[in-house]
DNA sequence: AAAAGATTGTGAATAATTTCACTTGACGCA
DNA sequence: TGCGTCAAGTGAAATTATTCACAATCTTTT
């Protein structure tokens, strides 16, 4: 059994993996030089990741895509369905709600929650708006395990306090700021404002170099 | 001078760390422990990631807030006003439009395009949608630098392919796909799917530690 | 003016991750 | 069956990033 430890960004290429394999129809095998190929990483990268997880590859020939495509549906857990919670049913919130390209992955928003007393009651794409204090039930009800911050930077702190409280440990965050939260919380945190700043930063330097 | 290689992650955390600042208007210097409590991250690393620019401390006292402020600035390029073409008008797209969010960081989309006829010619939160074809031109004119993607995954790389001969060289992903580009163009990724995937990878463990 | 206290800046140590390079196993063909 | 080839798996090396720990230095106090 392997017992290494799993670097962090293994996980996110395996994902790409799985994409690079969605598009490879042609044949029934497929070699890490040839997923190196499709996905910019390396090939010993590739069978580095893969070998965290078991030996899935027979030498000479590959890996079979079929059998490759089922383990790493396994890995991620992605093979079943995975219901979310949007909180927050802005501009941002409703646009995720209507973006059904992640639904595909077995990913459904099946509840929003607001606090703005307009909100509620109504429906978007078939989900009905809830006050934020219907969250603990309905995410017992729907058995929802993820939830989705897409409020305003001053009140997000709040929101991921209570999502935290329903009994949701995994997160992703759109707010501009770094929640607190306890051990056993796992939070994604995509930041505009800082990828922005990033491009800026390379801007900056390309711009130096004269 | 300082020829140190610089740490992909430290140009993020000095975003983390300019926010922290702006939030310390209790005393006129702050130091690196204090940032430490403030950002999660090691006083160590904040003193690390500073010094990869300069020495902007004293020591026995800390940085002063209103220099370290604007040091960052500088470092990041963001103390002037960038320009952004907004690529795809889609609900994501006018959602990101509507969010003013990163306007105060100097952040403005000036731009938006679509190809969809039905979408060009008009208005939404003062910004006009165009065609693609109007892309060139319209960069020139109005000193754009960062271009957002925010179109369907089918269409996306092609999207990127127009922006980049368009001169544009600093690219914010949404499409679910890692655009293939030459050389010195900086493309960041911001991949809902794979950002799911990880949460779901990391409910999957959680269940399996019973 | 000296001593005490605080905190920076930084080499060195450690940790994490990726790449290298080689061994081994599987396949296909003569 | 045996040989040649291809490609996985994997320790070791290299690279990258973070943390440690302490000398240097500035501030404050007495």
């Amino acid at each position: 059994m392997h017992k290494e430890k799993i670097p962090k960004l293994t996980i996110p290429r395996l994902s790409l993996y799985y994409r690079a394999l969605l598009e490879s129809r042609e044949s029934a095998f497929i070699s890490s030089e040839e997923l190196s190929k499709l996905t910019q990483f390396s090939a010993a990268q590739v069978r580095k990741d893969l070998t965290y997880f078991g030996e899935f590859g027979t030498p000479g020939k590959g890996y079979r895509i079929v059998e490759l495509k089922e383990v790493i549906l396994k890995i991620l857990g992605t093979g079943r369905q995975r219901n979310i919670a949007l909180i927050g049913a802005g501009n941002l919130g409703l646009a995720l709600l209507a973006y059904r390209g992640f639904a595909v992955q077995g990913f459904r928003i099946v509840a929003a929650f607001d606090s703005n007393l307009s909100k509620i009651g109504k429906t978007f794409e078939g989900v009905l708006i809830r006050g934020m204090n219907e969250l603990p039930q309905v995410v017992r009800n729907k058995n929802i395990e993820i939830a989705i911050i897409a409020v305003p930077a001053n009140v997000a702190q709040e929101a991921v306090n209570k999502v935290i409280k329903s009994g949701i440990t995994a997160i992703l965050n759109f707010a501009p700021i770094r929640p607190k939260a306890p051990k056993g919380e796992e939070i994604l945190n995509i930041d505009l404002s800082i990828e922005l700043e990033r491009l800026s930063y390379f801007l900056k330097r390309k711009s130096k170099k004269v």
